[in-house]
DNA sequence: CCGCATGTGGAGTGTACATTCCACTTTGGA
DNA sequence: TCCAAAGTGGAATGTACACTCCACATGCGG
């Protein structure tokens, strides 16, 4: 495999028009023509490096899923806040945008694929798990269960306003993000 | 076009079957020839009937879109909760199971495809101002902007959920729903 | 029960794709 | 400097697909 200093090199060129195409245009269109010809290599050079379209994409989808975690080292500090600003950031950012759109192929990918679903569900407990641990250290006075079932509605929300942004860049994700309740509610009473 | 009876019942059952599919297989392997073998045709006879496999699955999609907004005369009566009920039962629901992951499967192509994007922002556009306007009839004392504000999160809330589920189908996603807050909050004071 | 419109299956066509193959070039350690 | 391993482009290959074509079957108004 990849051991000169070129073929390391192409190897990352690949992987960031990989990014880019998937970002840009889904998985569908994701060939490996808009691959290497964005990358400006030949398909020899594509396979000397990958075994397969497949592995390059799985590749670019890890990065991506571990993108939107950033930071483990700061992990038992941050706020809610915090990690509802990351989260917001992570989706707004033109750096990343393209990542973020990946995440939402990713979600329709994991209804069909079960190695893309079974990474999607681990990597979002883990963020439950974090957030969960957040609302803890806030506030002194939930109880466990309620702090994780909070966690899981305000990721819920965020994904769902964030799809609402993709969809539609008018739309004002920072502001409804900001508006999401950061404490667990009490079960509502109604009518 | 379909006139004779043979005809229409042929069409009624290519529909059915991509919508079968769609919702098992996702868009990709959504092929004429898993279509036409599940509905126990020939290629000719669907090109009888559809322009291209393209029509066959933008007719389904349209059923989708509207199946999640069920009872239009019912309008202006519901209560929020009522809505909340309607959304949840769609998705979990057996009957409705398919057209829910077609959703999902619509909200990644909606990224690439203006036409089913176009499609998805209006449909949403209008759930939002039903949600909003039942959150006004139930509770004099909230502002419309609040109001509409508080639909976009309750909605957004409702999808990422949904995601869940369909990713984990242990995930109780009733329960979560519940829990959703049925009024808009003050902005939360944070440290 | 005739005759035309409609319906039908499946073989055939063109195209786009992932992957392989290979003659050739470049790299970098000894 | 030498040379084996690594890298390279692109033509060739096989496959899967959407869609067309057409000979034949069926539906139905008169």
């Amino acid at each position: 495999m990849a051991r000169y200093r070129v073929g390391l090199e192409t190897r990352a060129r690949i992987l960031a028009a990989t990014r880019e195409v998937l970002g840009e245009n889904g998985l569908d269109s994701t060939t490996l023509k808009a691959i290497t010809d964005r990358a400006g290599v030949g398909a020899g050079s594509f396979y000397n490096l990958f075994d397969s379209k497949e592995a390059a994409v799985l590749e670019v989808l890890r990065e991506a899923i571990v993108a939107i975690d950033p930071d483990p080292a700061g992990m038992g500090r941050e706020s809610l806040d915090d990690l509802v600003q990351t989260f917001v950031e992570f989706v707004i950012s033109p750096e990343t945008a393209s990542l973020a759109r990946i995440h939402v192929q990713l979600a329709s990918s994991a209804l069909t694929d079960p190695k893309i679903a079974d990474r999607m569900v681990r990597s979002h407990r883990r963020r439950v798990e974090r957030f969960a641990a957040a609302i803890l250290r806030d506030q002194g006075d939930v109880a466990r269960d309620d702090a994780e079932r909070h966690a899981e509605i305000l990721l819920a929300a965020l994904t769902g306003l964030a799809l609402q942004w993709i969809w539609d860049p008018t739309f004002d994700y920072a502001g409804h993000a900001d508006r999401l309740p950061r404490r667990p509610l009490a079960p509502v009473s109604r009518t």
